[in-house]
Parts: C-alpha cells; sequence; structure tokens
DNA sequence: TACTATGTTCCGTATAGTAGAACGAATTTC
DNA sequence: GAAATTCGTTCTACTATACGGAACATAGTA
C-alpha cells in the first residue's frame, strides 16, 4: 500500500484538526516521521495548492482547497437540498432540533440541522460524528443494513451514557424493533445524557439507504409518549425526503 | 517531489470533480495513469475512509470524509461567522446581493453569501472560484498585495468581457484607485457581462489581508452614482467584520 | 459459448522516498 | 553581545517501495 500517499494524508488530517498553523517539528512528533520527510510532504501539499506558509513566518496551514472539494462531494449526495422542505416541515410542527445525517463507516456525520428555538436544547454541530449505535438517527440507519455490517460493530460496544448498549444482541433487538415499526426511538441519552431523539431512514434510488432525519431534545421534555406522538411526522419527513430522490417506497 | 502522493491527490481532484462514482479504467484514462496504479491509490483511500465502492458495482466515489476536512479548515478560518452580522445589515441596507470571499491563489473563492431577494440576480455558488482580478471583491484584496505578487499576475491576464483588464498596467491603476478610495467598484462586468459591483477588504489581527466583503447587482439597476452611495456601507461592514476578527484599524 | 470490457492480483525492476546529518536563520539565554 | 538552542531547509547514499506490464477473474454482451 502507498506509504508516502498515506503520510500524506495522515498530515492533511493532522492539520485539519489543528486550529493553528504548524511548524515542521511539530508535526513530525506528532505522526512520528521525520522532519525531512514531513518537509517534504509539505512541500508537494503547497504545490498542488492545499498547504501554505503564513507569511513572515514558516508554519504550515491548510488552504481551503480541501473545503471547495468537500463542498462538491456534498453537493454530488444532494441529501441536503432534497431534505431541507421536510426538515422545515418537521422542525414547525414538533418544535424541536431537526438533524440530517448519515451513516459513515461506523458512526453517524451530521450533514444538516435546524436548530431548536427553545432555550434548552442539544448541542451539535454539522460535520461532527458519533458512534450509529448509540444515536437515533443511528438506529434508524443501522436497521438498514445487513446482518454482517452489525457483526462488524462488535463484538463489545462501547458505552457512553448508562443507557448505551454494550452487548450486539441488545443492539440487535432495537433494530428488530425499528424495523418493525419503522423508526427509532430512543427514550434516553445513549450517547449523550438527557438526550432524547426519534429517528426515521431515507431511502435513494433502488431503495438504498441514503441517510436519516430526526428530532432530538432533553428528555424532561421528549418523554416516550410526546415521542411517539411526533414520530409519524418523523416518519413522514422521511418518506417525502425519499421521494424527492426517487423513491417511492415499498407498499 | 512525492510522486505517488501527488497523484493520489490529482485522484481526489478527480473523483471530487465528477457527479458519479468513477470506475478503474476510466480513472486512469482521465489521468495518464495505469490501471494498477489507480487501484492501488484506490485501495489506499478506501482504507484510509476517502473512498467507498459503491455497493454491488466496483465503481468509486469519495466519502464526505474530506467534507468534515473541509468544514474543520473554514471553521478555523471563521470569516463566516465573524462576517454573518456584517453581512446580515449589508444586505438589509443594499438589498442587493452580499458576497464573501477570500483570496486564493490567483482566484477568490466564495465563502458565504446572502441572496438579493429582487428576481434579477447574480447567480454564484458558495465554493466557486473567480478570476482575482476581474471581480470587485477581487481587486479590494489584491490591492493589499505586494508588488510582486501582483507581477506573478501577468505578464497578460486573460479577459473574459470587454471590460476585463488585460495589461497589467491598466490593473495597477485600478488597485492605486482602490488604495486611494479604500474600496473597490466594478461599474462593467469585467469577469459576467451585465455585473457591477462594490468591494471592500477585510484585514484581520496585524493588519492581515483576511477577506473581502461585497455586493453584486445587474448593473442596469446598479449604476455608478448608486454603488459609490453604497460603497459606505461595504466599507462599513468590511470594518465590523475586521474589528470583531480584533483587528481596528489605521486611524 | 466466445468475446469484450473492466476490476483485481502478481512480480521483477528501477525509481523515488527514506533517514540522518549538515547547514542556515532566527530566537533565547546567560 | 556571544553562545546555545531551536527550527526549517537542503543534501546525499541507500534501499525499500511504488511502478507497469501481464496474467487472472468477473461480468456483461453478441
Amino acid at each position: 500500500m502507498d506509504k508516502a500517499f498515506t503520510k500524506g494524508i495522515r498530515l492533511i488530517e493532522a492539520l485539519a484538526n489543528s486550529d493553528r498553523p504548524r511548524g515542521v517539528t511539530d508535526l513530525a512528533a506528532e505522526l512520528e516521521l521525520t522532519k525531512s520527510n514531513v518537509h517534504r510532504l509539505l512541500a508537494t501539499l503547497q504545490a498542488n495548492g492545499f498547504v501554505q506558509q503564513v507569511p513572515h513566518q514558516s508554519n504550515y496551514e491548510l488552504t481551503i482547497k480541501i473545503w471547495e472539494l468537500g463542498l462538491r462531494v456534498l453537493r454530488r449526495v444532494d441529501l441536503v437540498s432534497a431534505a431541507r422542505p421536510a426538515m422545515q416541515r418537521l422542525a414547525e410542527l414538533t418544535r424541536e432540533t431537526v438533524h440530517l445525517s448519515i451513516l459513515q463507516g461506523h458512526d453517524i456525520v451530521y450533514i444538516d440541522k435546524i436548530e431548536s428555538d427553545h432555550h434548552v436544547r442539544a448541542h451539535t454541530r454539522i460535520g461532527a460524528r458519533a458512534p450509529a449505535y448509540t444515536m437515533a438517527t443511528g438506529k434508524a440507519m443501522l436497521a438498514q443494513m445487513p446482518d454482517d455490517y452489525i457483526d462488524s460493530l462488535g463484538p463489545d460496544l462501547t458505552p457512553y451514557t448508562a443507557t448505551t448498549r454494550t452487548r450486539l444482541e441488545d443492539l440487535r433487538a432495537d433494530l428488530q424493533k425499528v424495523r418493525r415499526q419503522g423508526y427509532a426511538i430512543v427514550p434516553q441519552g445513549e450517547w449523550r445524557d438527557g438526550i432524547a431523539a426519534c429517528a426515521c431512514a431515507i431511502l435513494g434510488p433502488n431503495g438504498r439507504l441514503a441517510g436519516a432525519i430526526g428530532i432530538s431534545g432533553p428528555d424532561v421534555r421528549l418523554k416516550t409518549r410526546q415521542l411517539r406522538e411526533f414520530s409519524q411526522h418523523v416518519v413522514s419527513a422521511a418518506k417525502d425526503t425519499s421521494a424527492s430522490l426517487g423513491y417511492f417506497g415499498d407498499s
């Protein structure tokens, strides 16, 4: 496997994860590479416009070129614009925070959200990740995946709160329920304490999983009864989005 | 210079620029590489989570991991959130499309915008590029750059409309004027016909160039007189943004 | 069934990346 | 203000690594 390329990728990630320009020695230490190696990789990145030196210093930082590329990737997926109207409606109906997520490896990634106007709200960031098996949107999506994929999550699951599923069989039971009822409910936070949520999968052409839409808020406000009531709106938001992607569902 | 890394970067760009999953042979032809080379690079990208094969096919596409990295880069710059309030105010005062750009190489890149509610509007996309010397925001930024940087644009400039500056000395004269008056005006489109614009540079800590804010619209509505009138609002929007970045200006 | 096109694997070879040391510039310490 | 430290950059000899051609596998097509 391409060693230099792998190193270069790790270098890009290291630069993206730090919020200030970095020096060669510093980066070399973090990545466990030699200075000359890092220097050469940086020169390559610079020649391709991904990295620049801050003027009058010799620290390096990423340019926004990588952001431009990322935007195009998101635009290709196009889930954000397809889901926007349904998200808007869902936000108005429930007055809770609405999230749009996709499945990425074993994590969910928020690609869009509409914040609740309540003062107490779950704070999340677009672009952030969380383990799929702890989230309502994640469970809604996992329920669409084949068994061997679920197996690959295990054998044991890291607990983040007291209610996190730690055994694969518990998770499988949850997913079975999701498949039965058509949506996922997480009444007590399994990732962050105090957050309750309800979510439903979005399917694209050929019934392929495209993402999930969900609402979330503090469990003191969003009790199970309330979540069940909202679930119909979540499901129809997901159905509408699926339809605008060109999937008109089973039955 | 790292050959494998450079090839990998070009591969990422090729994937980002296409709006459908690509095959190995196809990519190899475009990049003028051998199949085995592309295949190996794709395997490396896949192992690092940047690429996935679409299920039941063997085409490859970028995951949104690149988008996540890009978001972090933009967040570090943080110009978008610093400029938002000023952009909002500017949009309300002028009712024209407001753009936020940065200088990237020899181009400007739109990183945010607020669209005019007029029916006729200049259509641009966040993330899009244009040659700096043809845009109002570009000229506002170029006016902050040292002479040798301006030299590097030349010797000759590509014309896009009848009014595009094609000689460096004409551009230099424009920039001199920008420096004198503190803002840039492009009364007749030098990139796209029929677009008039006014812009001002945003400076960050130590007076370093951070970006530019500007308004633009059809030249039939935005005549020079009107642009001059709006220029004060543009300038104060830029000043406000500079201030919130921690730069409180000369005089 | 043969044929074409495309993805994947293998392997010997030469090239391209590697590490370490030396250099130079800037900053800090005494 | 000289010496010492730190960091970015350049150079070079070595060898590991990426290279490309060819063989193989797998569809999809005629």
